[in-house]
DNA sequence: CTCTTATATAAGCGTTGACTTTTATAAGCG
DNA sequence: CGCTTATAAAAGTCAACGCTTATATAAGAG
């Protein structure tokens, strides 16, 4: 399944929204998920298995509690894909911030980077808010 | 419907592709497609409602041909809900690219820098770099 | 071992979505 | 005008999706 497919159901945006600030376990996106939209927790449990086998998540044991995180790759394949639609709304910017970060970001993408590069993401704990607000039928 | 919705269609998708080199037909477009995919023209045609009722394209008609282009507005949403994640690949970018880039793109959202907890390893090595090359069932 | 908690799978069902073929609309052209 | 080209809409079909209830698995607590 494509990220996109995977991306295209709100609850599954939201799964990653959640995960964006961190590991959850299965039970605590399931409360929230439930009290946001209604739904019982097999529903969301089918939700983590897409999530999951479209690539977008990881999982990890710990005894009975699942601990799901963000996989970047199928986002960053995304955020590639947009990568053609960028001049549509970036087209004021000056040219010479662009150029710069541009070609870093290309350069840097373009070539392996994985030997020593063992550090870890940082999250600001900015707000919480849900950007996204849609209903389901 | 939201864009993600539209966006996980690979018709769609590919619509939108040959649209980002400026604007098409509907004619040009439906030949592209139907040689690459194999659907019918109506079914290019409804492919085109979706996108239009979804705000990522525009029309315009000159005699009675329809002029289609990318309408930049919903791809835009979609790269601005992808922020959140970037830090999950962009972690690196060393910082006057960063600052350049960031800074431009999203000046309104008072982004700040820290330098939080951590997990989220991603290692993965390189890979793909095509754009898009799928079949339907 | 039994009861409970955490999570996933199975089976069934209504709805939606992506097609198809057929038909409509409307502009150009002889 | 009638014929053709360009495009959309209508109606029907079939599979995929998202949900539900019921059930399985597996770890922990008592």
């Amino acid at each position: 399944m494509h990220a996109f497919d995977a991306l295209g159901d709100p609850v599954r945006r939201r799964i990653l929204e959640l995960l964006s600030h961190g590991e959850q376990t299965s039970g605590a996106l399931t409360s929230v998920i439930r009290a946001e939209f209604g739904i019982s927790q097999p529903a969301v449990s089918q939700h983590l298995r897409v999530l999951r086998e479209s690539g977008l998540t990881s999982v990890r044991a710990e005894g009975t509690r699942r601990l799901y995180a963000v996989e970047p790759a199928p986002l960053r394949e995304v955020d590639a894909w947009l990568e053609r639609f960028r001049g549509f709304w970036e087209q004021r910017l000056d040219a010479l911030g662009t150029e710069l970060a541009r070609g870093k970001r290309e350069r840097r993408l373009g070539r392996r980077h994985d030997g020593g590069d063992a550090h870890h993401a940082s999250h600001h704990a900015a707000h919480d808010g849900r950007t996204d607000e849609e209903e389901r039928p």
